[in-house]
DNA sequence: GGTTTTTAGTTGCAACTTAAAACCCATTGA
DNA sequence: TCAATGGGTTTTAAGTTGCAACTAAAAACC
């Protein structure tokens, strides 16, 4: 529904992410998420924990639950009451979440958010969410490059071969020259 | 500008993902940074990359801008031009995105998107992004717990103590309890 | 058994946002 | 000089949101 969601659609030539923004790019979406991961699962407490709007708390349960991302069971001990809850695809979405979070942490408010994600094993706060290397290094900006998905299936075929200027864009590029 | 902000940035009770969500939420947003990921950088190709209305862009540019993710600097050789650019704060977002995308890669398309993210040094797609133990062990929804800030602060002062019982969740009470 | 309360919605309307197209105007290149 | 280009703003219609009031079913109260 709205014109979005076609477009995005549309647009999702070869890339995943316009397809995902398409259910939960959706505007409260992610904070609906989070009260969930949070332990909220009955309509009124998303009502008062988020302060989202009625009507639009209902339609966005309804889209969350069409997109398999939570579930709809209405409660057998009180039948007035519904509960949603977070399928696996919808738990996936914790990382997700919490690197945003995390952005948010350090660009925006500047401290840890309350409460904290931890290890049930050692109660530590879990680490900084990074981007890693197939065998586990971190990997910062200057790290990384795109490759087109036919350098992938070459590689596949011919072991090694002079693959210098193909395709590559080298994200340290990216950013801004000068100022911070 | 409109409500959605305001209340967002009201629920900033001790976490930073309605901060966050209050500037990158925006619809559009998310694409506009794939696309600066991806190399593009001046007005008019942002408009044919990624399908949006122009005075819609120009808006999200401005946004952008004004919350320190991009900066704008008019080009030196032809003065008509425009280059948006990612700041620090902008590329630390790439965690973000590139979870969705991984996300939708496994639950919506699922194929890898392409361009695919690589490491520079082997030329190896990275690995999935994943939560992590301060000590680097991949955690699942299983391991992980919230527990509050008072805890830490508690465990800096006395080293251990018998906390068995004390503002924890566990997250893998959760998800749904049967169907997927 | 009847009344009140709670829960999960729906409806109607005003305010706001978006999308699309037309317009603007400083450069630039021919 | 004059058409084309780049980066906008303006205008208008269509779509979305937020709020308040309403509904309808189940539960609790008395």
């Amino acid at each position: 529904m709205g014109k979005l969601k076609e477009n995005l659609a549309e647009l999702g030539n070869g890339c995943s992410l316009p397809v995902s923004l398409e259910v939960i790019g959706e505007r409260w979406c992610f904070m609906i998420l989070r009260a969930s991961f949070n332990g909220i699962f009955h309509f009124e407490d998303f009502l008062s924990e988020i302060g989202i709007a009625r009507n639009i708390l209902a339609n966005r349960l309804t889209r969350l639950v069409e997109a398999g991302i939570m579930t709809r069971r209405p409660c057998d001990h009180d039948k007035r009451k519904v509960e949603y809850r977070l399928t696996e695809k919808g738990s996936d979405l914790l990382v997700s979440i919490v690197a945003i979070r995390q952005w948010g942490e350090k660009w925006e408010t500047g401290v840890p958010s309350n409460p904290v994600l931890a290890d049930a094993q050692d109660r530590k706060p879990i680490g900084q969410i990074s981007l890693r290397a197939h065998d586990d290094r971190v990997l910062g900006m200057q790290d990384l490059c795109w490759i087109d998905e036919s350098e992938l299936r070459e590689h596949d075929a011919r072991a090694s071969d002079d693959r210098d200027q193909m395709n590559v864009r080298h994200l340290k590029e990216i950013g801004e020259t000068s100022a911070a």
